[in-house]
DNA sequence: TTGTAAGCGTTATCAC
DNA sequence: GTGATAACGCTTACAA
């Protein structure tokens, strides 16, 4: 059907060795003999193939990629930065999705080990996982994987994320000085480290100020999702709480909240305000211009690449590390103080 | 590095040809040796060698899907469609970029083609394509291809998208009925056929109905999105010309064109109306609920498949196929007659 | 039921 | 500079 290397050297009459040589630009090779190989090889609309490629050689040029979905702006965007990165480095991507389904985050972390990629990138996002060592499939085949965004505890790989800890700290500190003292969280499950330490950085600085955060301040999203913030916060405001500033894990939940506020008579930012993850959606599409924490996803990926990079060529370790977020500060948020916190707008 | 089919069949004392028998599944094999091989292979942490497999068996059980970029609802929504459907299919799939460049596009075919993808799914977008024969790289290596959302013409494969003549012509019909006279379309470049088709059917409509259509209503858009059409509607506002129509290419430049009209004082939908493409935006969370002419990206998905699994499995031709559209109409168009033409809001 | 051996399309190591 | 030839890791007739 698609013309061989074999076709090529019959065609061409030379030995497959010296096709083979011609065709990948080694020195060694008459000009001659290398122009006849090239034309011979245009002729016959010759296309190595990879898979016998890869075989030979040991080694596929391939780099896995490995998100919950691609259909949030937050990963497709991550995934545009990745792939310019492996495109100037010289590979080719295997993008996988998993629907932060475990099943199917197996199986792709074998369809990485079955096709031999020279690197793994990983964006996990399997909650309640209990026994993540299938991840360890791929070093047990001595592919170097660094994790992106988030980490999963116990696994000996380095992660490259936010500092999500600081960041929202940063956050909860510009709300308290504008006046809130009622603080909500709207986000996914804390079995997430990311989760987990957006929690911790509202708690610890609640408690430095002898303030409380309860459990119940914590609204747990399935999907984070616009409807179901909605009814949740809708539910929260109608049940008389009283509630003076929410960090929203995306910017969809964010303004559902934001609605909800308007449905309720509640001024935002006067009597609430509203922080949200990210700063992907145009602010001025929206319903509201979302003060937000953005984080800083060129950072991340030059930072992954770069140890990914040294994985596989040193056999390194790779380290792990934070990158700082930018607290974005818009119309869900007072203007108090933000010209001296030198908070951009 | 990694366990071979070579070590399992040494160390379960059997032959690399029936150890393969037995991992495959396939019969005629002993159950006990089956059970000796499955045993040893899971004990070595065995991967099969996909790359190998693919060589050996002629087939690699990998489609190709390329888009050109996925930081954008609709393709990231139609990929997601995709992956599904190849799931449920037993396929993995390679999801490659182009970011609309035709370098990255030739590259990508040859990807395909190297890797011996067994059917490609290409959404082309690359304007001013003179001479897209390059994609029949693919059917030269025998690889079944349909066209997704769009086409090259020229090119013998079919395609699978919306009516967008049908769809467009009826987003007119309801304008015009609704009293607008003056239209514009604001999209990407019209050697693209599905802006030619959209434009035809704008002009085709009010030629028709004895109105002019002229050129300079139609609004190029580099980068279909919100800067871009904020800028160009509001010059063409300033400059004093008359406009209460406007069709736009995506829910970013139909956003635009709203806060435009609010700038300059001109109500929506009351002196003029828009109506975009696509229904992805939660219509909620911007700054007005968008009238739209939504697309049926499960139909289309549906039939891609459909085609190419036929294609693959026949080697049949493929039948392109044009899939309805939806008038989805909310508050960015009048509501007169909206409930006798039955189109939902 | 199991083993032998010939591919699959490359690359790489040698001689020549 | 060039050409045999042996890998690479798997599948699959065909024998045994």
């Amino acid at each position: 059907m698609s013309a061989s290397l074999k076709d090529i050297a019959r065609t061409a009459q030379v030995s497959e060795a010296t096709a083979s040589l011609a065709l990948n630009g080694r020195k060694g090779v008459n000009e001659k003999t290398r122009q006849k190989v090239l034309d011979t090889a245009k002729e016959l609309g010759y296309v190595s193939n990879g898979t016998a490629r890869s075989l030979a050689r040991r080694k596929s040029g391939l780099i896995g990629v490995m998100v919950p979905n691609i259909s949030n702006l937050f990963y497709s965007n991550l995934v545009r930065h990745i792939e310019r990165s492996l495109r100037d480095m010289g590979y080719k991507m295997i993008l996988v999705t998993t629907e932060s389904n475990i099943n199917y985050e197996k199986e792709m972390i074998r369809h990485f080990v079955s096709f031999r990629v020279e690197g793994a990138i990983i964006y996990p996002s399997i909650k309640e996982n209990e026994k993540p060592e299938y991840i360890n499939l791929l070093m047990q085949n001595g592919i170097p994987m660094v994790f992106i965004g988030n980490y999963y505890p116990g696994i000996d790989a380095p992660h490259v994320m936010s500092d999500l800890y600081k960041g929202v700290r940063e956050a909860v500190d510009y709300l308290y000085i504008t006046g809130s003292r009622h603080f909500y969280y709207l986000g996914g499950c804390k079995s997430i480290v990311s989760n987990q330490l957006k929690l911790d950085a509202i708690r610890d600085y609640l408690t430095e100020r002898g303030l409380e955060f309860p459990d119940d301040h914590y609204l747990l999203l399935e999907h984070t999702r616009y409807e179901n913030a909605f009814i949740r916060m809708d539910a929260l405001l109608s049940s008389g709480k009283e509630v003076d500033a929410v960090i929203a894990a995306d910017a969809f939940s964010a303004l559902a909240v934001y609605n909800v506020f308007q449905k309720h008579g509640i001024k935002v930012p006067d009597k609430a305000s509203i922080i949200s993850f990210d700063n992907l959606l145009y602010p001025d599409v929206c319903v509201t211009r979302l003060s937000c924490i953005e984080q800083d996803l060129g950072s991340i990926v030059n930072c992954t690449m770069q140890n990914l990079q040294a994985m596989i060529q040193d056999g390194s370790k790779g380290v792990s590390h934070l990158s700082p977020t930018k607290l974005v500060l818009r119309d869900t948020t007072k203007q108090y103080l933000a010209a001296e916190k030198g908070y951009a707008g």
